[in-house]
DNA sequence: CCCCTATTGGAGGATTTCTCCACTACACGC
DNA sequence: GCGTGTAGTGGAGAAATCCTCCAATAGGGG
């Protein structure tokens, strides 16, 4: 009496596991449909409730009974729950040996790694400083040569986005130019992985000297970069000696202007919304 | 369908990511059905066709035609490929809390999130076979403007690094100019988010068209740059409002050509060595 | 402005899911 | 042995769902 009814099963996680331990709780018709699932989840979940009674050899009736037993208020609901089983369950054994999947699989690790390491080392004080002192400036001067001086560019193209100034140099002399005409108003932003790189470095002691706040996004915290740097904003490496490092660096760079970008869009939400529309209508007759 | 002769379709895994990347493939019902697919996929699994048509605003019918344009025979069949997504996700960590640390998190998460999701879409061969074409190519063009123009160039450094003759140009005259002088001995590549930026379309149009072999670059797997490209590399995209998305594009952008130069790195290990030291050697003296 | 094609949703048929109920088997008491 | 009660089972058909066909319409190109 108690033990059939409309008994309730107790619920614990996975119902293939639930059914396997259960499995002495179901009617003879109802372990045919047990074992069907249990022999063979992937392709139950792809049947009918006919089709499934049928590879058990029983009535339709009866699956549609098993599942209530189960605690499922449909078929459709037990067989989303046996599909969460059934996907969850595969920890994915890369699939063969080396080669093209873990040409990817070893790029991405070690790109994603390249930005938790960067998160570590950027000090939120320094950021917020940086953010501060940036949201006020007149005007917004980055510097680097390079693979840095790419990354300068992108920092430029994504702090105009938000309506502020900015300029970018990679030229060696236009930069160091550019540099001796800032005033404290104005914000230098120098990027060099190295910390080393001799235009850059003297582009924003020039800067300094001007009496310009001087930011710093490098790699290594002891480099000569950072005397002349006010706030210095750290980017984790990467070095993979034969393995093009270099986009990884980039990665690592754009990854804390990403950081400076969004700290500033939320401080200048109203006018960073602004200018995103003003951007958006000039650039769209650009695109077919 | 596909007009391109022998185009190399990316083969791309996930009905969420493949989603997004085919928006522009949809008619304006199934966008809507689309959208309701993206914006909470973890009750769509759960609904009828009825219930998904009513929630988008659409024919029942279209909802059908929708699971079959994305190559599903039953609509079953399309909810249980969407459950697979659904539960294998890993759970996205909450946005919890204001301050400087959440911006960190935040950013971060969606920086190497939109690494994992670049990973799903890029197809191995396609990957395989643009290495191939690259590190047998006379020369190789990399064409975008704005941001993609700033990837371009990285694009170009990078093959630089390992030996190879690449360019790159930003400039939407010179960028065409450089195209028309391209013959079936180089490689065009083809680097636009949004894969509608006209300046670039046109030039991998005509890169095509002087029989260069011509890859593309983009979010979207249906927008116009496709036509003219015959190897395709999808990348993610992060939509994110207001806050700079643009550095997380430019991170996936990079990740590709990490990607590549990787591969190239390891197909040409000698030669790519001692182009890294004759580089070394040359870039020394302009260090401190 | 017209024609042609692509897109769309409704009608209704096909299939699937579900409810209801009759039937069987078996246990137990008399 | 026989009646009675109960659990177990599947079939009939209703309800819901999925799907096909097709007419109406929108949109784009000439």
């Amino acid at each position: 009496m108690e033990q059939s009814g409309n008994q309730v099963l107790p619920e614990t996680q996975g119902v293939l596991l639930r059914l396997k331990t259960l499995i002495h709780a179901f009617t003879n018709a109802e372990r045919k449909v047990a074992e069907q699932v249990i022999q063979r989840p992937h392709e139950v979940i792809y049947e009918s409730v006919t089709e499934l009674a049928t590879q058990a050899g029983v009535g339709e009736t009866s699956v549609l009974r098993f599942a209530r037993r189960l605690g499922y208020r449909s078929y459709q609901d037990f067989k989303m729950d046996l599909a969460r089983d059934v996907f969850s369950e595969t920890p994915e054994p890369s699939p063969e040996g080396g080669g093209l999947h873990s040409l990817v699989a070893g790029v991405s690790e070690r790109d994603r790694r390249v930005i938790l390491d960067t998160d570590h080392l950027v000090d939120p004080k320094v950021l917020e400083a940086a953010i501060d002192v940036l949201a006020s400036a007149r005007s917004i001067h980055f510097f680097g040569v390079g693979h840095s001086g790419i990354v300068a560019k992108a920092g430029r193209y994504g702090l105009l986005r938000l309506g502020l100034r900015a300029e970018a140099a990679d030229d060696p002399h236009f930069q160091v130019m550019a540099a001796s005409q800032l005033t404290e108003e104005d914000v230098a932003v120098g990027l060099s992985v190295s910390g080393s790189t001799k235009d850059t470095v003297d582009s924003l002691r020039v800067a300094a000297e001007q009496g310009a706040r001087t930011i710093a996004i490098t790699a290594y915290a002891k480099a000569p970069i950072v005397r002349y740097a006010q706030m210095v904003l750290l980017t984790a490496t990467r070095e993979a000696p034969l393995e093009s490092g270099s986009f990884t660096s980039m990665i690592a760079q754009l990854h804390v202007l990403g950081l400076i970008a969004t700290g500033l869009a939320r401080k200048l939400s109203h006018s960073a919304r602004q200018a995103q529309e003003r951007i958006g209508r000039a650039i769209s007759p650009k695109l077919y």
